[in-house]
DNA sequence: TCCTTACATTGATGGTTGTCAATGTACGAA
DNA sequence: TTCGTACATTGACAACCATCAATGTAAGGA
């Protein structure tokens, strides 16, 4: 038996975690929870969209609908889906809508799978 | 406009990508590719297994049935989809299967989330 | 050879999701 | 105020997915 540090996620941070083996399990909600944000990142259009923003420090919805070959209703559900998970933030001047990635919920997501694997 | 690390994403490696920024976007494959893996990550009870399985060095399928109470059918749809995506791996030993977590593969998705935050 | 055990597969069902046409809303320009 | 534009919302539909009962398979033990 390893003593690896288990998947462990609070709030909004990450511990590597020092608990004994039978505390090492996701709690129903943090599995829950973290697998929403997975959610958002389980398609191809999504993560498309996402590294066109994050290519940029700021993107308007309509610069998204060129690349992504969608509809405008389509675009308009994905970047929601996006800014719930709490990927992408937006920011309405006038009669656009500008995008940016909110770099910190990205490293934690990461940081949710690089210390699991810490015992490889 | 930010000059940063966009998500680039190669068969079995991630790279901090240099190119202009009109080839910046994941390519429809690429995206495919990483989608289908975050999409076996979407799912609350696949979490809580993953995390069961990072936590010993090798778990057995009967093993994972009483911690997560899903039938048995439902356990081993589970470990299919973890297998497939390529972020667990099996072996029949006997009338046993056991199940290990591949670190390779959960770096490499932590990395292309990493990668493309680098400009925060 | 039976029987039990560990696991996979099949089939069915209810819920979720991606997509777009149609429509609504709100802002700016004329 | 009227019109066009940028985006959100609604409603509908097809495809996908999580779940489990029933059944299949294959390995050990008696």
């Amino acid at each position: 038996m390893s003593r690896s540090n288990p998947l462990v996620v609070t709030d909004d941070s990450v511990v590597a975690c020092c608990s004994p083996l039978s505390e090492s399990a996701l709690s129903d909600g943090e599995a829950r929870e973290a697998a929403s944000i997975f959610g958002a990142l389980a398609d191809p259009v999504r993560l498309r969209m996402l590294s066109l923003i994050a290519s940029e420090t700021e993107v308007c919805s309509c610069a998204l609908e060129g690349p992504l070959e969608k509809s405008q209703p389509t675009i308009s559900h994905h970047t929601r889906i996006l800014a719930e998970a709490g990927l992408i933030e937006g920011e309405k001047r006038g009669r656009w809508t500008w995008w940016h990635v909110v770099p910190g919920q990205l490293n934690h997501v990461a940081r949710i799978l690089t210390v699991s694997s810490l015992h490889s």
